[in-house]
DNA sequence: TTGGAAAGTCAACAAGGCTGACTTAAACTG
DNA sequence: CAGTTTAAGTCAGCCTTGTTGACTTTCCAA
């Protein structure tokens, strides 16, 4: 049973991988019960405070880009423009977002997290990175490697381009 | 300043592993990029339907286990049975769901697809198989195998047993 | 046999997506 | 300089999918 469907036998004289869609079934729902453990603590906490996952996607990313416009969240989130100023409002208006007019631009608006913005942003992604740092070490060294190159083959090519972009270029 | 927040330094002798807190932060936002790809060929066949995320995840799971429980069903989708009982409603409604009272136990419906219900399940889980194994394949043979093993570390202890169940034991 | 537990259903509400239409202000361009 | 484009924001209204609370039907055990 195992042999039906068996995908990519020998690619490139490379080790045997068996890709049956059992095998693709389990990967899939690898991804669906593992988000959900990756947003789990997050939400706990944001919950307290009355936010959800959106409030937190808009602060991960301006803390990662301080001082990014309103139209590069947008692109990075893919959400609509109605959609993210609702959040960012409610961030303002909660004293957690500063929302700056351009000086070279005055149409752009730069957004940049308060300290009390930023103390939020410190509870959200340190649980996060607790289990981040959990899994990676239960998992091991080897497969931390794997684990980033698998989910970044899954990004569809735009969403690779920020996510490389993210990164510190030591690599 | 790679070497701040360094952690996990020389575990137990095993290879160096760098997780600073800037490794940990592109191992989230990998998952936060990677899992819109991740669902986004299935999205865009549903809303063809009228369909979202959520009766995807229903089928997915009938299709998985013929027969399965409404009780059952809740506790792997960890949501409330009546946000459920709605998309089920609504599948049942249009023919793509069977749910057969209990023999046994008539409180229980035993659910089912029909075949309209498998041939979506089939074009959805069709079109998430291609991505997952091309993916598969350009991240190559040593990389799946830390995906799946970081991806089951990062589960809650309840989902991590659902997803095992859903193995097919040859491991 | 009766009372509680379990399975399912109905109603109403909230978060957070979406579209469409529109305003304001600034920047660019012929 | 006039006209167009761009960035941001707003208002209204809709949909999906989560929630809680109240309820019925069915089963089982004391």
């Amino acid at each position: 049973m195992a042999d039906r469907n068996a995908a990519n036998l020998m690619g490139r004289g490379e080790s045997l991988l068996f890709l049956t869609d059992d095998q693709l079934r389990r990967g899939i729902e690898a991804m669906f019960f593992a988000y959900r453990g990756f947003t789990a603590d997050p939400d706990r906490i944001l919950q307290d405070f009355g936010y959800g996952r959106a409030h937190h996607r808009a602060i991960h990313f301006i803390n990662r880009s301080p001082g990014t416009t309103v139209n590069n969240l947008l692109s990075i989130l893919g959400v609509t423009k109605q959609s993210l100023n609702r959040v960012l409002r409610t961030l303002v208006e909660d004293g957690l977002v500063d929302s700056r007019v351009g000086t070279r631009d005055k149409r752009e608006r730069h957004l940049f997290l308060t300290q009390k913005g930023a103390d939020l942003e410190r509870a959200l992604s340190e649980a996060q990175r607790n289990r981040m740092r959990d899994a990676f070490r239960n998992a091991g060294p080897d497969a931390v490697a794997g684990f980033r190159a698998v989910l970044e083959q899954m990004m569809d090519p735009d969403m690779r381009r920020h996510y490389q972009e993210g990164g510190d270029g030591s690599r």
